[in-house]
DNA sequence: TTGATTATTTGACTCAGGTCAAATTTCCGT
DNA sequence: ACGGAAATTTGACCTGAGTCAAATAATCAA
């Protein structure tokens, strides 16, 4: 997601200095020890938050095991969009794997701000988008893709994965047992 | 889907009726013949498609099979919202499975009314986000599920998809074979 | 350094779901 | 109503990936 998040940032250079810095005020840093949660299952999720440094994760429990479905770096935006949107409880957890710094940008008072400005919604609108066209592409990874080429693509294309986590957070992010991971791994390098 | 656009639809009955007549006014009716395309692998998608009767679907090809990724009925709308939001060549098709009859809504009209008016651009940006809550769902569901409860679930959600499809298309839908497909119906039935 | 704890790999086995081929049923056009 | 094409089902077989259990390897506290 990070490019994306990058390319806004861009943009919102261009904006108005004012408005800019109107945005930016309701902005509020935080941080959080590695292994504690930013979102809670049950929790109403009502903001985003922007990775500065460290690593965090999004994961879910199903049948006693944990699925990891994204992993943010710097320049992520975690977020549990259904509870987001919906306004309704997280069946989602945030949890930072590292020491993690954060910007928290709460929901009611960006709302604000971005229905006075235009020029704010529309980055807002653009965040929203880019997330749908990168879930698109993540379901056609699953459906078309097996184990082996998924991690090949995962290698490829987010390489940090493999330097900073350990394997039972990778394997659940490729939806994958260990052990199938492990063979992977071993066949690869072989 | 659907139901979220109806959600829509009418929060629209309650703006201003000359802005929604403005919106209104770019949205331009069309028919399609069972078989035949709204959108083209390899076309720049500009415009969202409107379903007012029939049935249409969005699939892509992987390896000589196709998958199809959306079913849309009446109050859906379907959109390659890969190439609609990056401007970039569609890599799906949009399918007419029926007579077809549409609202096409031109990006770039839509696009000028609804910087004029914020709360336009509220109604478009909510459509999105349903369409990435909605993309977030489905992939948890082929994280989670096995054949026979996708099955099961569809059957329970999207009963007119049974009711009105080829079982080759359920079967790509449900991203399993037609031989699995036929299985798991009269092991149900049995 | 060492023992204990945790993470990773390896092995043996199972199973959901795929493939290919053949049989059967359904659907039409004439 | 009939014949042929297409859709659907059934059978036999195979394989990717899961599970459970045991073996190694890595990590860390004292």
């Amino acid at each position: 997601m990070n490019p994306y998040i990058r390319r806004i940032k861009e943009l919102s250079k261009k904006m108005d200095p004012e408005i800019l810095a109107e945005v930016e005020a309701g902005f509020v840093e935080k941080e959080y020890a590695k292994g504690s949660l930013l979102l809670q299952v049950g929790q109403i999720c009502t903001s985003h938050f922007l990775v500065q440094s460290g690593v965090a994760r999004k994961f879910y429990c199903h049948s006693n095991k944990e699925i990891t479905t994204e992993i943010y770096f710097h320049d992520d935006v975690a977020i549990s969009l259904d509870s987001y949107i919906m306004k309704k409880p997280s069946d989602v957890y945030l949890e930072a794997l590292s020491p993690l710094k954060v910007m928290v940008i709460d929901y009611k008072r960006f709302q604000k701000v971005s229905e006075k400005y235009p020029e704010v919604m529309i980055l807002d609108k653009m965040f929203i988008e880019y997330y749908a066209v990168w879930f698109e592409k993540k379901l056609k990874e699953f459906q078309t893709l097996d184990a082996t080429t998924r991690y090949l693509a995962m290698l490829e294309k987010e390489p940090r994965i493999i330097q900073y986590l350990p394997v039972t957070i990778i394997a659940s992010y490729l939806n994958i047992s260990l052990e199938t991971l492990s063979r992977i791994r071993s066949k690869i390098t072989a």
